[in-house]
DNA sequence: TTAGAATTTGTTTTT
DNA sequence: CAAATTCTAA
């Protein structure tokens, strides 16, 4: 019955995290203490994990009590994917049904329990930026938006509220930690958060951070916690390191003496303290139990050769605090990772192409091959190079297909019919309407607040003036949709074709939007109600944008192109790193203080471990600044990352492209120029 | 009051 | 260089 055979497999530490508490053939009733398992880059962690998740139903564990919390949806069914296939299960649909993020299990259980919080159970979820609406909308109210002094914009107020409350740490230390350009606003903004807090109750919304907090809150309740906490026998948290103390929180609330608790991650790998994720959680975490928790530690690194290993750790080891260990692996290779100069940032595009296609020759896919970048727009250069070769990609992160303003109108339709509480889908649809505008639109929504139906109450407004047709159009859809007359998946459609006049009137390249909300269209027929596709979309939206807009076809060769933040947990064969310089790694926004340059300096390092066999370092040595004219010359000298010091320099292969030996005519060519536009301007003068 | 033009500003990473 | 804000005409 249990399968042992699997086990031999395993190296001694991942088998010792895997059978930590499981003794005989049966799970120990309450009795598997709780386990941290610090787990290298590339040391099988995935696997482990999943190992651990398939020995535990195999000695009798419930699989609908276990809680798996991942990082994002696709580690969550990467790991039920692999547990099945370790296990030989074939259980059903309702296998491991609770796998996902902190926010969607958070999600998950304030709906099954709203009644007794006095939560609407139709409440909707606000992404960032209908979090940064519905802030400018108070901000507005309360009259900060006419201050002499410039008021902090609408993202920077979400940003210190959200840090507060992740970090559950009060404002004035927040504004003196973290923005102390804010702290001259400090009453202000309280009496902003305040408003703020209020308006999402009366709306029937929650944000992002209200799906941790309020279950946090929940936790707070003796009754409410032991319901919850019991509900599983097992809580396995993956990439530990990036969670921060809001989290923890809930995590000890529900299994306060520990029992049934794995935690898994890597301190050298925290890149999230943005989020005020916190290494402190990883590194307290046994010690908050009595008897403290038992640690495993994994140091063989599966992943990378000798050279590429030997020089990530040699940028890890200048790190000037560090808690576990060193990574080794006995795969050798004589190829150290390369450190490539170029000239500027169209060199580095044209190096790149040209050993991506070289690889290729040799016979590694475009898929085995990934660009990493710190941040989402100095992949744009790359990008026209690879658009003009032809050569298929698919970026992640940065913008959202969900960002443009087309999806975002459709969804805020589904969105307002609901929950007509929502204001920021109301006033953002009100405002399609021919010559309404902010004033009109919140005249509707005033009248409409209150109504024991909204949506019914719509029918006796005075239609805003000037607006036609267009007002009884949209009662009559919102209603359809309302009460429920079309169902799931036709209320899309009823939502699409309400809104392609106004698509039409609007923009430009209708054809094209057109054509994306179709492709959303096919994901909504995958979820099982207008409810879920909501919800789901809204935390865990699709991350890839392709040149070719959408969802990419998935038998299709593509390069990846990634920031470091999303290439998390991944690895290829080849890896490129754009723009290894000061100022972009470190980014210069993240110099401030101490921690701020030791996240970028574990960013470098994250980025390094995604390579199995082939790393490249590129650093362009010049940069073109920006708010010129085309044929301007304005640019800056860059010089190699802080990270690598001259000492780390003979653990790399320092290069520069194009090779001048090798290609002198390409060279010569490329180094002759002529000021074209300067001798034009110069007939004028 | 709206819509669109002109101007100013600040600028990562993500659930 | 894109987004937020202010200005101007209808």
């Amino acid at each position: 019955m249990v399968p042992t055979d699997s086990l031999e497999t395993l190296n001694p530490g991942q088998r010792l995290a895997v059978e930590h508490g499981l003794y005989g053939g049966h799970a120990v009733e309450g009795g598997c203490g709780p386990l941290l398992i610090i787990a290298g880059a590339g040391s099988g962690k995935t696997n482990t994990l999943a190992h651990r998740v398939a020995q535990l139903i195999a000695h009798g564990v419930d699989p609908r009590r276990i809680l798996l919390m991942t990082f994002s949806r696709r580690a969550a069914s990467e790991m039920t994917r692999r547990v099945a296939r370790i296990g030989l299960h074939s259980f059903g649909a309702d296998a491991l049904a609770w796998a996902g993020t902190f926010h969607a299990i958070g999600a998950r259980l304030l709906r099954d329990h709203a009644e007794q919080i006095g939560l609407a159970p139709d409440f909707t979820i606000h992404d960032r930026e209908d979090s940064a609406d519905l802030m400018n909308l108070v901000r507005h109210e309360l009259g900060y938006s006419r201050t002499t002094n410039r008021f902090p914009t609408k993202g920077t107020c979400l940003a210190i509220y959200s840090r507060a409350v992740n970090a559950e740490m009060p404002l004035e230390e927040v504004l003196h930690a973290h923005f102390p350009w804010c702290g001259g606003w400090h009453d202000e903004l309280r009496a902003l958060f305040g408003a703020y807090v209020q308006a999402k109750q009366a709306q029937g919304v929650l944000d992002y951070d209200d799906l941790l907090l309020y279950w946090a809150q929940v936790m707070a309740d003796p009754v409410l916690a032991a319901d919850i906490g019991n509900r599983f026998d097992h809580v396995l948290v993956d990439e530990y390191q990036d969670t921060n103390r809001l989290q923890a929180s809930i995590l000890l609330a529900m299994k306060p003496r520990g029992a049934g608790l794995t935690v898994v991650g890597d301190d050298a790998q925290s890149i999230y303290a943005f989020r005020a994720a916190t290494v402190r959680n990883i590194l307290d975490f046994p010690h908050q139990f009595s008897p403290p928790a038992a640690i495993v530690t994994l140091d063989r690194n599966y992943r990378s050769t000798r050279p590429i290993l030997a020089a990530a750790n040699g940028v890890i080891e200048l790190a000037s605090e560090r808690y576990a260990k060193t990574l080794w692996t006995d795969r050798p290779s004589a190829e150290r990772p390369a450190l490539v100069a170029v000239r500027d940032e169209a060199d580095q595009a044209r190096y790149i192409a040209t050993r991506v296609l070289e690889q290729r020759e040799v016979g590694i896919p475009l898929r085995q091959q990934a660009v990493l970048f710190r941040t989402s727009h100095h992949s744009g250069p790359l990008e026209i190079e690879l658009t003009q070769r032809r050569i298929p990609f698919v970026k992640f992160g940065g913008l959202k297909f969900l960002d443009t303003a087309h999806v975002k109108d459709l969804l805020a339709v589904l969105r307002f019919a609901e929950n007509p509480r929502d204001r920021v889908a109301g006033f953002r649809i009100l405002q399609l309407l021919p010559a309404v505008g902010p004033a009109a639109a919140q005249r509707v929504l005033d009248q409409m607040t209150g109504a024991p139906d909204p949506v019914a109450a719509m029918a006796a407004i005075a239609p805003p003036p000037r607006s036609g047709e267009a007002w009884p159009d949209l009662v009559q859809a919102l209603q359809l949709l309302r009460w429920g007359a079309t169902g799931w998946p036709a209320d899309f459609a009823c939502a699409r074709l309400w809104y392609a006049p106004h698509l039409e009137r609007i923009h430009e390249d209708a054809a094209q939007r057109h054509a994306d909300l179709l492709q959303l269209e096919q994901i909504a027929s995958g979820s099982a109600s207008r409810r879920q596709f909501l919800t789901d979309l809204t935390l865990d939206p699709p991350d890839a944008v392709s040149d070719e807009a959408g969802v990419p076809l998935l038998d299709d060769d593509y390069l990846v192109l990634s920031t470091i933040h999303s290439a998390k947990g991944q690895e290829w064969n080849t890896v490129f790193v754009l723009n290894v310089v000061d100022g972009c790694m470190p980014s210069d926004l993240g110099t401030g203080t101490t921690a701020d340059l030791e996240e970028e300096r574990r960013l470098l390092y994250v980025a390094m471990t995604r390579a199995r066999q082939s790393l490249h370092l590129v650093t362009p040595q010049r940069f073109f600044t920006h708010g010129q004219n085309r044929q301007g010359d304005r640019h800056v000298y860059a010089t190699r990352t802080r990270f690598i010091p001259a000492a780390l320099l003979p653990l790399f292969e320092a290069t520069t492209w194009p090779d001048a030996a090798a290609e002198p005519a390409a060279v010569a060519a490329r180094q002759h120029r002529v000021d074209v536009a300067a001798a034009m301007r110069s007939m004028w003068s």
